[in-house]
DNA sequence: ATGAAACATGAGCCTTTGCTCGGATTCTGC
DNA sequence: GCAGAATCCGAGCAAAGGCTCATGTTTCAT
């Protein structure tokens, strides 16, 4: 879940403690960043609601953006994975079944904490992306159009950019709409799909 | 289009140049809006780029979000213009047609300058929307969801959601991605549509 | 025990930014 | 012309926030 803390570590005890400390930042982020959004997110806040000093924080992270943007790589991997088996199960099934199980996977990281997902995809557009998280994005597109062009959908590329977007905007419109199941959001979002790839 | 400007305005040369200040304050803001975000939105860069000194823009803004919100008030009026038309159109037609103009007219703003469209409902995502804009919302969705309930579809409110996030979704998507033409996502957003109403 | 390396701390520097205010400038009616 | 109202101007204030650094504390190998 969440990588290697961004600095050298050496033994157990110190490890423990560092790791702790990053976990803490990170938690805290997410946690101001889910309930005032990017602007609200200040070094100073996290240091206090995290219970470390910036000074702590700055050895751990170059920058503000360093933080969020952690937040969103860790995001982007949870997704890859989730993807994957997806794209895995999808093989030699019938694209009906493919679509369904593509949408679900999507909309997985949303699960545990929708408001939470939604800010981090907030952050995510307001952030230059460093290389890494690029590349989790690349690979995710890819995989997309990959069960996409294996079932013979004209313009995998953009199926793959329209459906993502629905997806996303759907889940974000029902989370900030109050709806709390995510699970209600999949069948209405397979209709769309399935009406866009007419199948 | 632009609304006659919030300060008490008496003869012809005045209010000449009062309204040109206006509207100068609002296409600058508009600009920095469309290039760099919320964030990129700084009152002294909005009058510098407007050519007024930051004294005059607050004798006809009370503050920065005002500036914003007058742009997001002008776009919604546009919207529910270009609604109120459509719904009318929709009468007495076929359900397939009514997606169609329905579509198109949510389409409509985005025509003139796609970036700018896409950057002012990103600023509406962080204001504070004032009594007016909000009451426009409203009627903009009430209109949507009267049309979808004369044609019998079932939880028209949620349909009516959920097809509004589609089509900002897939538009502003485009947009990132470079695609000019906004006529081109109409169709991908009609078969969208129609499977997500089982038509 | 001890020196060194790692880690923690928070006062405060510096930049940005929203906004004010006192004075200059332009316009209007007479 | 002229008084006064309307408008414009921009230096600068106050607050907020990103980040540094000098100093203190803990841990580790020896």
């Amino acid at each position: 879940m969440t990588r290697d803390p961004p600095v050298k570590l050496r033994k157990s005890p110190r490890q423990a403690r560092a790791r702790a400390t990053c976990e803490a930042v990170q938690e805290a982020a997410a946690r101001i960043l889910q309930r005032g959004g990017v602007a609200a997110v200040s070094t100073n806040a996290v240091a206090e609601l995290a219970g470390v000093s910036i000074g702590s924080l700055y050895q751990y992270y170059p920058g503000k953006e360093a933080i969020l943007a952690e937040l969103v790589r860790a995001m982007r991997a949870e997704m890859l994975e989730d993807l994957r088996r997806a794209a895995r199960a999808c093989e030699g099934q019938h694209i009906t079944r493919a679509i369904h199980l593509l949408l679900a996977a999507s909309l997985e990281h949303h699960r545990a904490d929708p408001a939470r997902a939604a800010a981090i995809e907030e952050a995510e557009r307001h952030l230059p992306l460093d290389a890494e998280t690029q590349a989790l994005k690349a690979e995710i597109a890819a995989m997309v159009i990959a069960v996409l062009r294996a079932h013979d959908v004209p313009e995998p590329e953009l199926a793959a950019r329209d459906l993502a977007a629905m997806t996303n905007a759907m889940a974000d419109a029902a989370c900030l709409a109050g709806e709390r199941d995510v699970d209600a959001i999949l069948p209405r979002l397979e209709r769309a799909a399935r009406g866009y790839l007419g199948v």
